[in-house]
RNA sequence: GGUGGGGUGACUGAGUGGUUGAAAGUACCGGUCUUGAAAACCGGCGAGGGUUUACCCCCUCCCAGGGUUCGAAUCCCUGCCCCACCGCCA
């Protein structure tokens, strides 16, 4: 959510700045209602005031020694007519404001100034390329056909188990997937310093408010039947980020104490894709359910753009050390997600489709989800709580980085070679479909 | 599922109808002392919103939502969550 008080002095600026997101400020409308919710609450507050003192009146009175009935009686009426009148004002008040902070919730975070101008992603700019994608001397098969080789990678089964986008993986596939988790995990814990963190997979409506996905991205995913209204999560992003909601960070008791807070999770990812029909129906690029190792970080905030670069430096190292070729761009505005204010995606290259496709996207969320689930901390120089800025990033989506290394690693009998760095996580295996 | 006990400020924890936004302690900030630090002592210190250049002032908030009352952190109802014990399941 951004500032009210932001919006109200920059009007005019913060409607450019968001038309380069592609988004239409209604300043009007936020006008109309500010003023309504300004007036109806400034009226009712005042006939509040008012309404406590005659009602102090009657303690007063009757300490005073006045008898109770007859102290009540001399105010009586004029209580009568107040409450009235602010039965009437407290109810205009209320729908003004409920009306504003609709409003609000609606309106997408601000870019960066370093943010490119651009429709779609055909406008995002290229900032580095790293390795060189393999050369073949043979025909190469994708992740799906070598998946194939020996039945490990399954998605006509996966189909009869549920349905369309899910996947059933065995044996040597389903190891190195597993092996890919446990070394990001350790990568980051033990040579980026993160905490480890496990988190409930399902999650309830405030904490999807918080993060941004409600209210406006509701058919994006998964909802449970049932009284409790709990979703599964679409990213990790989402139940970590929310540690902090409604906390004022450096209380003692929960392992808060200082900022920044960098944490990892592994978690599956929920997606219902909705919108997505036809695309990348082939293979585990576009799932219902993938696995991801996710990257959080909540700073000060004259640290973000630094832990940025830091985070997405992170997520890159992944894939140095699985010398996999890839670049990073910087997406434009019209590319920038609801509550980001600048994004680095991570492409990585896929032999199999001879394209470089998204397998981390890297996100610097200012202030914006912060305000939205109230998650603070003290600052220094003034003592006062202020809004911590919230980072997040994939390092990195497990089954792209799966399609990754079989595809680039293909050999020309269809075995696949194990990367270097995953060989202790398989047992020392260096070869599978072999 | 059953029974009982709870949810108060960054934290611990008092407070059962009257000017209490809330004792005390901790933490934090400022100061005295000190070569420096610690300790000690003194002072300050909840959050959000409105108005204001600013000060002042006003409103809201003691889990949430209703209710009783002139007046509620305090009484009543409902919900959510936590803790303990029992049962059941894993």
């Amino acid at each position: 959510m951004l500032d009210i008080k932001y919006l109200r002095s920059h009007l005019e600026d913060a409607a450019t700045q968001l038309r380069k997101k592609y988004y239409e400020l209604d300043i009007e409308r936020f006008k109309a209602l500010d003023n309504e919710r300004k007036q109806a609450g400034v009226d009712s507050q005042n006939l509040l005031a008012e309404r406590k003192k005659t009602s102090n009146k009657i303690g007063q009175l009757i300490k005073d020694g006045m008898a109770v009935d007859e102290a009540k009686k001399t105010v009586a009426e004029s209580l009568e007519k107040i409450d009235e009148q602010h039965n009437v004002l407290k109810e205009q008040a209320r729908e003004a404001q409920e009306s504003i902070d609709e409003f609000m919730l609606e309106i997408p975070n601000i870019p960066d100034e370093s943010v490119p101008e651009g429709k779609d992603e055909s406008a995002n700019r290229e900032v580095l390329r790293w390795g060189e994608p393999r050369i073949f001397d043979y025909d190469v098969l994708d992740h799906v056909d070598l998946g194939l080789q020996k039945n490990e990678m399954d998605f006509d089964l996966a189909s009869k188990l549920t349905g369309s986008r899910f996947v059933v993986m065995r044996g040597q596939i389903a190891a190195m997937h597993r092996a890919l988790i446990q070394f990001m995990l350790d990568t980051h814990i033990e040579e980026h310093g993160y905490q480890e963190i496990y988190v409930p997979y399902m999650v309830n409506r405030d904490s999807l408010y918080g993060t941004g996905q409600l209210p406006k991205f509701e058919e994006d995913l998964f909802k449970l039947e049932g009284e409790q209204n709990y979703y599964l999560i679409p990213t990790a992003e989402v139940p970590v980020t929310n540690i902090a909601r409604d906390l004022i960070v450096g209380n003692a008791g929960r392992g808060l104490d200082q900022l920044p807070l960098k944490f990892v999770c592994h978690t599956p990812c929920f997606r219902s894709e909705a919108g997505s029909y036809g695309r990348d129906t082939r293979g585990m690029i576009r799932q219902h359910q993938f696995e991801k190792v996710e990257l959080v970080h909540m700073v000060q905030p004259d640290q973000s753009e630094q832990h940025l670069e830091e985070l997405v430096g992170h997520a890159e190292t992944i894939l140095q050390k699985l010398e996999l070729p890839y670049r990073k761009v910087v997406l434009c505005g019209g590319d920038l997600g609801f509550s980001a204010c600048k994004t680095y995606d991570l492409e990585v290259w896929l032999p199999g489709q001879n394209a470089y496709r998204e397998i981390s996207s890297c996100s610097n969320f200012g202030d914006y989800q912060a305000r939205r689930m109230k998650a603070r901390y003290r600052d220094n120089e003034s003592a006062k709580p202020a809004y911590l800025h919230t980072l997040n990033g994939s390092g990195l989506a497990i089954g792209r980085t799966l399609v990754a290394v079989m595809e680039s690693y293909q050999n020309a009998d269809r075995s696949i070679t194990v990367p270097k760095v995953l060989q202790p996580y398989m047992r020392g295996i260096e070869r599978i479909n072999d």
